[in-house]
DNA sequence: TCAGCACTATGACGGCTGTCATAGTAGCGG
DNA sequence: CCGCTACTATGACAGCCGTCATAGTGCTGA
């Protein structure tokens, strides 16, 4: 997750949210380092977020899920001849690319804001959702302009969702990318599968 | 994850605290809560934790790996006539009847301390990545004994639990079992047509 | 009776948390 | 100069945290 030049300290502040969600979970991550990180002042916390941490909390998750979103439509312009095979791949290469720069330090706030306060603030929970929901949109948006039937679009973009939450759980884990590139290897070709009506042979049913 | 039962108080508290880790998440969960729900007094939390909070989630994350990796002999055991789509949707079935019955507040205790701690402690994060070894190997074993061929049981099963993780991830953020469902449906197949050698046709290139 | 051990009981400590209260500064229109 | 607004700056607060120190209980064995 790049973005350094932000623009105000008020996004600054939603930014190093993220960034230290993801790494220390929300649990251990305290307001005043949030301000610290974003070279803002402490009193503009309260200035901005009125709604204290679990404001920041909601906004910084938005954050990712806006973030997360755009990058799918971005993958899609990258790729020379757009497969749902190639797209995933690059979804999890930006992950395998950050493990092995910098380490496994980081994984994904929304995941983390669901584990640690999906139980007890709902409205954390229904922000995770509303992540989930615009990530889970861009790519089956990306996945029908390949081709993908309407009715299958949607949940293969949430089994490729699935699929690499899990697998980045288990790669922080590991501390390997192992389970990323299975990902990969494994669901490729169930992806491509779903693209073409008009394939020779083709699956029965449907 | 059932287990009212528990032998000693020791027992008790480890069980308590992956209990209290899967709803609130490591950060949130204190030691005298552990404590106070286990019926055990306080004071035996420093006499049987000498190494403090650490090590009692890590207990409580060998714990569930253990309970994960005993359920799949299990499973295995129900079948009626055991295959991969059957064991992965017996294994989403557990959660599925348990949001179903108790709402969504449980996620697992794994997955939050990789969350949680995998960067702050890592005696924590290998502790995870036990848990999911042995987890996974369990998974492997059985698809094995179904008769995948060895160098697929492992990534197959890394790739069933990675896709279990992710979508319980977003069940909770749903208030949802749909992207558990869907996991069982979209994988189920792919599953099974990793079983047979002597298939009819088969998928070329290997 | 006394030691020795496993376990329990309780109070205190320092540290960090999120939040609030209060005051201060800068820029702007008039 | 004023007032007004946006933002900053600190200090204090109560609360919870994990941990430690200390003492107490009850059983075992000699």
């Amino acid at each position: 997750m790049a973005g350094a030049a932000e623009r105000g300290p008020r996004e600054r502040m939603v930014f190093s949210a993220a960034q230290l969600i993801r790494r220390e979970g929300v649990g251990a991550t305290g307001m005043r380092e949030v301000a610290a990180r974003a070279g803002a002042p402490r009193g503009s916390l309260q200035h901005y977020f009125p709604g204290g941490k679990e404001q920041l909390v909601n906004e910084a998750v938005g954050w990712a899920g806006r973030y997360a979103g755009n990058r799918v439509a971005r993958f899609l312009a990258a790729l020379p001849e757009p497969t749902p095979s190639g797209l995933f791949a690059e979804m999890v290469r930006q992950w395998t690319d950050e493990y092995e720069a910098e380490g496994f330090d980081g994984g994904c706030p929304v995941a983390a804001a669901t584990v640690d306060r999906a139980r007890a603030a709902d409205s954390t929970r229904q922000a995770a959702e509303d992540a989930f929901a615009r990530w889970t949109g861009a790519v089956a948006a990306a996945l029908t302009d390949m081709g993908v039937p309407g009715e299958r679009a949607r949940p293969l973009a949430t089994l490729m969702i699935s699929s690499l939450e899990g697998a980045l759980l288990i790669a922080r884990a590991e501390r390997s990318v192992r389970a990323l590139t299975t990902a990969v290897r494994e669901l490729g070709p169930l992806l491509d599968a779903a693209v073409a009506p008009a394939a020779p042979g083709g699956t029965a049913g449907g």
